[in-house]
DNA sequence: AGCACGCCGACT
DNA sequence: GTCGGCGTGCTC
């Protein structure tokens, strides 16, 4: 069969494929980027399909083909085409999704080394593909469940480990480097170059991959096994466009592919606690019993009073100090970053605010370096002591971060060492102060403390977000299996039910959680779209959203809500609002979502959608 | 994504 | 009258 036809798709907002005329001696196979012409201008795209020939006419011709073996084998161009079938998204969007960085810049050629398996191998019997899922308190002995698996899994193909966070790949691979020879890390946080190189690397024969999330896109053709790690945390979220919840690309894989899935964490996520409740696709269980360290719920107003100054409360004093008395460390967890929450002047009142979104800027003095930083998109500007507006008035700093409360630590603890850290920057000290953020990573269970104060808890349940509850519950259960002798818990809420929950099986936490999520038709008991929109121009915005708003208030099978306000409301330059759409039917909501993607393409007013 | 085409308001 | 912003449609 003589093919002269290549049907080409590109990362363009349009579901289309574009055909083109393959020149005599060019060789060209599905998954190879070419070089053509797109309405006059040239254009990286993707080879789709060969087709004998087309009823279109006058075909421009394939200009140039990049490269001299497919960047994308079959398995992958058959994968991008599966996750069509769930996302609101073009296939060209997921293709690109595939093709490492370097190879995405404008014309770069790509020669395979040889190594490099291109033929599609066949997928395994779709009734031999297993789920399993491993709980363990400990990162440590999760790895311990997964070598096994790795091992079995490597003497049929490749395996892909799948991290949060670049501290956790970089932990794994030291602990794994050992057993594990030929091991590839692939993650965002490398040059093209690099990656580049460890991408090529990775697709040959029988490789252990360690990736941050786009190792699921950029998957050799052999890959046997997916292990996704601390399943449930928050970066596993994508930020931007096209949005998709991490694990169930994992599910969508191992479906497509017809290959294993290890699914390991400390505490799921809902919807993979109903789904192994509901013992979907008949799962492998792994349990390692908890170790948990005490925890003491204490009910107080504040952890320190303003009369005359900053002053700790008593009883938190006490029990630090009874902890220091005893040789113990002690880290001390509060959620506000920087030294104030606020800028103000004491004269005519300004208050710093971010020139982009709308947000406050906050006070960081952390090395030695005095700045208002925006807390959403990081712009930073220098604070002049003097009031710039009226002249006269000194600038006051309001409000407790973490720089400011590690002062007020070494005012009141003027005999121990007392330190910051942070994911990035870990340290060593008898007092310790961070934010929640420390939880992420693989620094806190390799430096257990012995007591850890938790100073706002409230503010975590505060939060407008239906995870919240679920999220506090996961940080101080993991404290309590990170610490030695005993957790503080500060709180103003007494009475809310994950305290009593705290100490229990987990299974009664999440019994409860499900029970809410289910009366207020929340995932995963209903399909769930958030549709952002975004825009310079505040009011045309807020009218678009309506429009949104109104479109799917006609069909009866969704329930609507909005449009809100998203937090932050501006930032960098752009307004947002946000509306709600659940269903109990994946088809409808899908459906509509796609309607109003299609219909709304607006350059004052963009949509971004959020499915789960 | 870009670009052309066509519709509408506002202004030398 | 025309200039220009913006919604719509099209690109093999």
């Amino acid at each position: 069969m003589k093919y002269s036809v290549a049907r080409v798709v590109f990362n363009l907002g349009v579901d289309k494929a574009f055909d083109y005329r393959i020149g005599s001696g060019q060789h060209i196979l599905p998954g190879m980027r070419v070089w053509v012409e797109l309405n006059g201008r040239g254009r990286m795209g993707v080879v789709t399909k060969l087709l004998g020939r087309t009823q279109r006419r006058g075909l421009n011709p394939v200009l140039e083909i990049l490269d001299a073996a497919p960047t994308l084998s079959e398995a992958q161009l058959d994968f991008a085409c599966y996750l069509t079938r769930y996302y609101p998204y073009p296939l060209g969007e997921f293709l690109f999704m595939m093709i490492p960085r370097k190879l995405k810049v404008r014309k770069t050629r790509f020669e395979p080394q040889e190594t490099m398996i291109h033929a599609c191998v066949p997928r395994k019997g779709e009734n031999r593909s297993r789920v399993t899922y491993i709980q363990a308190g400990l990162l440590k002995e999760r790895i311990e469940a997964y070598r096994r698996y790795i091992r079995e899994a490597l003497k049929e193909g490749s395996v892909i480990l799948t991290v949060p966070l670049v501290a956790t790949l970089k932990y794994l691979r030291k602990e794994l480097a050992g057993e594990f020879k030929d091991m590839v890390v692939l993650s965002s946080y490398q040059r093209d170059n690099e990656m580049y190189f460890s991408w090529q690397h990775a697709h040959s024969q029988k490789k252990l991959i360690l990736s941050t999330r786009l190792g699921l896109f950029l998957f050799p053709a052999d890959v046997r096994l997916v292990i996704v790690e601390d399943e449930s945390n928050s970066h596993y979220f994508s930020q931007e466009k096209p949005y998709y919840y991490f694990i169930d690309i994992a599910r969508y894989l191992k479906e497509c592919r017809g290959i294993d899935l290890v699914v390991g964490f400390d505490y799921p996520s809902l919807e993979t606690y109903k789904s192994i409740k509901e013992k979907q696709g008949n799962p492998e269980i792994i349990r390692i019993p908890f170790d948990l360290c005490a925890t003491e719920i204490i009910s107080t107003l504040s952890f320190f009073t303003k009369k005359k100054g900053f002053h700790f409360n008593n009883l938190f004093l006490e029990l630090v100090r009874k902890n220091l008395d005893e040789q113990k460390r002690v880290l001390i967890l509060y959620n506000r970053r920087g030294y104030a929450t606020l800028l103000k002047c004491s004269q005519c009142g300004h208050v710093y605010r971010c020139k982009r979104c709308e947000s406050v800027l906050k006070f960081s003095a952390a090395a030695d370096e005095q700045k208002g930083v925006c807390p959403f998109c990081h712009y930073q500007e220098d604070i002049p002591k003097v009031c710039p507006q009226c002249n006269s008035g000194y600038i006051r700093t309001l409000g407790l971060g973490i720089e400011r409360l590690e002062s007020h630590l070494k005012k009141a603890f003027p005999q121990h060492k007392v330190g910051l850290v942070s994911p990035s920057v870990p340290r060593d000290a008898e007092i310790l102060v961070s934010t929640y953020g420390v939880l992420d990573g693989p620094y806190l269970e390799a430096n257990r403390p012995d007591a850890v104060f938790v100073l706002d808890s409230d503010h975590s349940l505060v939060r407008i977000d239906f995870e919240a509850t679920l999220q506090l519950y996961i940080y101080l259960r993991r404290l309590a299996a990170y610490t030695r002798t005993r957790v503080y818990i500060f709180t103003l809420n007494r009475d809310h039910y994950v305290w009593e929950t705290l100490s229990d099986e987990s299974d009664v936490f999440y019994l409860a959680e499900s029970r809410l999520r289910n009366q207020a038709h929340l995932p995963p008991y209903c399909h769930f779209a958030k549709i952002s929109l975004r825009g310079r121009d505040e009011k045309r915005l807020f009218i678009g959203a309506n429009t949104v708003y109104n479109k799917l208030h006609d069909n009866p099978q969704l329930e609507v809500y909005g449009p809100i306000t998203d937090v932050p409301f501006k930032l960098r330059g752009y307004f947002y609002y946000s509306v709600i759409v659940k269903s109990k039917q994946k088809a409808p909501l899908y459906q509509a979502v796609e309607e109003i993607t299609k219909h709304s393409r607006s350059k004052a007013t963009r949509i971004a959608v959020q499915l789960r």
